[in-house]
DNA sequence: ACGCGCGTTCTAA
DNA sequence: TTAGAACGCGCGT
């Protein structure tokens, strides 16, 4: 049964929703997704629509393990630390990239993202000559269906011109924009 | 501002 | 299941 667990950063106007799973017989959590919204009507609309398991009923071990991730969260959204991705590999927690970027080409494309450093840039366009693609807008699809944001990090891609781009695919484009720029701050990027 | 290109998803047989 | 239309965190002109 997939669970889920709200978090509400500081330093920041977002909700954050982690989507997992937990076998009660194992010791690691399975990340599903991270959503993002704007408002806690977004995101309470978004629970109530879907029916999950809050973390209230869950296990100790995944308790742990659920704070540690929001630990790691809330320091990156408070510029202390800027690689999420590295971070939780200390943890007891699981990805499974491969189920989640099935295509070939979304899988590339997924690659050359996870390359992209904390506080560097790329586009669209460089990505699309790493791979040897001219598909530009179908790599901003891939990135746009990536379901687990800021872990693999699509909001270093930026358009070739230095236009920062969009994110995520949300409906209010301008306050996806800005959160990209945020998160681009906080790692110390220039763009 | 418009046309294009191309992987993915949606839709209709 | 399969063709084809529609859709996009874009690019070039």
């Amino acid at each position: 049964m997939l669970s889920y667990y709200l978090f509400k950063p500081k330093n920041i106007k977002a909700i954050i929703i982690f989507l997992y799973n937990f076998d009660g017989k194992k010791t690691k959590i399975l990340i599903h997704g991270i959503n993002i919204y704007k408002t806690e009507k977004e995101a309470s609309s978004y629970l109530n629509e879907k029916k999950l398991k809050s973390l209230v009923e869950g296990s100790q071990v995944e308790k742990e393990i659920l704070e540690n991730l929001r630990l790691i969260f809330q320091k990156y959204f408070s510029g202390e630390l800027k690689d999420i991705y590295h971070a939780i590999q200390e943890l007891n927690i699981e990805l499974h990239l491969k189920e989640k970027f099935r295509t070939d080409f979304s899988w590339s494309v997924m690659n050359e993202i996870l390359n992209v450093k904390p506080g560097e840039t790329t586009s669209y366009y460089k990505i699309g000559k790493k791979i040897g693609s001219r598909a530009y807008r179908a790599i901003g699809n891939a990135c746009k269906s990536n379901p687990i944001p800021l872990i693999v990090p699509c909001h270093r891609v930026l358009k070739k011109n230095g236009e920062v781009g969009g994110f995520m695919g949300k409906t209010d484009k301008v306050w996806e924009t800005n959160l990209k720029k945020k998160l681009l701050k906080l790692e110390g990027a220039k763009f």
